[in-house]
DNA sequence: TCTCATATTCAACGGGTGTTGAATGAAGGA
DNA sequence: TCCTTCATTCAACACCCGTTGAATATGAGA
């Protein structure tokens, strides 16, 4: 009498539904995205979702756990005192860590677009998962004040966010408006970007401004310029 | 036999409509703000919004064509070559301009949510009409740079992404933040934190990165500091 | 007082949302 | 072969969304 009711496929695990849903996340935000998109991509009915999580916002946990910590662990090994680069060195090793990371191309969307609005609840699951990166990422500053390479007039927080909320506009924007001001590839335009920034960063924040940069000092070239 | 029909108010001008817009904007977001939140705001019923304007992209159009002309006006206006200021006190006159217009507290929400997301209509709607502040801020930098003040190697639309995009992130942020890391109100830490990323970025940008600043050097004290 | 343009509301449409509960598929063990 | 467990779907709930059309209230002018 009823339609034969079959599953669409043999086997699809938790972890099937979750990179369906980060990419979901990564094209319509976390907001944007509805448990019945998730399911589509994923290539099953949205109520089994709620076979494996709980509701969205296990979802969206979910993806923080899985992907956080790895980060977490990279930066933390850069804040070792007994890491014998020079803080220019590690602060650019961050920006390609974040780099990296995004070109796996949901988890910046989706943190991005959730560290401060989206519901406080899930603001502060963004917050809370994101702490260890903090901490890390201040104790890397105060290292480099105590050894006489960063100013020591500016509040690490500040340093910090600077540094970081900048890279995550430029991984952003520039691919998008790269065609708009350069002939270069969006890709190599990004990564000329983030060498610019990370040039008038270092510079703004270096106790001698002139300190030698960690990467040749490769910016566009007019010709290159639209 | 049906309930008595009766306006809630004598009179709801469009500008009385268009500001409840913009409240709610600023609370919710454009994507978020509903026909039904605006009207509740407004103290109406949604229809009579229809009844001022098209639909719900036209009323973020005309937020837009009332707030950003002034603004465009006055940065045209700093980028007059006969302006007998320095780069460095002009970049930091429109700073102070951007911080007075979002302290109007929805333009600026406004404008970020909806710049990059939120419907390629409305961001195209964003984009052209933030075009002439753009086109003035280049000026700005390439005179800058003929004048021997900036660092002739920037491509000054990044320059401008840098300044402005930072400056956006300070004003979403510390408001917020500043509690966690200072004991100062987050009005005043606010002003410090734009002094501060001023600081950094012209010592970044400038040819010479101890030019004198066009503000005292009024950084964060450490017994100020968390 | 009657008329008419303006201002405002009500009720509904079609569609999307997160979520739930019951029903059914497949598969493995006794 | 039967039973149980896991995986999956269907259908529905209650609610929110942007938008529309018809109805009605208001106030000014003739």
């Amino acid at each position: 009498m009823s339609a034969p009711r079959r599953p669409k496929h043999a086997r699809l695990d938790r972890d099937a539904v979750l990179a369906a849903a980060l990419r979901v996340f990564a094209r319509e935000g976390v907001e944007g995205a509805s448990m019945r998109a998730i399911a589509r991509e994923a290539g099953c009915d949205a109520s089994l979702i709620y076979y494996y999580f709980e509701n969205k916002e296990a979802i969206f946990e979910a993806i923080l756990d899985e992907r956080v910590p790895p980060i977490a662990r990279q930066v933390r090994r850069l804040a070792n005192p007994r890491d014998p680069r020079t803080t220019a060195e590690k602060l650019w090793a961050v920006i390609r860590l974040f780099h990296d990371h995004a070109s796996d191309p949901g988890l910046r969307s989706v943190i991005k677009g959730q560290a401060l609005r989206g519901g406080p609840s899930m603001g502060n699951a963004v917050v809370r998962r994101l702490l260890p990166i903090q901490v890390a990422m201040r104790a890397i500053f105060r290292r480099g004040q105590r050894r006489g390479e960063v100013r020591p007039d500016l509040p690490p927080i500040l340093a910090m966010m600077f540094l970081l909320r900048m890279e995550a506009e430029i991984l952003d924007l520039v691919p998008v408006m790269a065609p708009a001001f350069t002939t270069l590839e969006p890709e190599e335009a990004l990564l000329r970007a983030e060498r610019i920034w990370f040039d008038v960063y270092w510079r703004g924040i270096a106790v001698d401004p002139s300190a030698p940069l960690p990467f040749p000092p490769a910016l566009i070239a007019p010709e290159e310029l639209r």
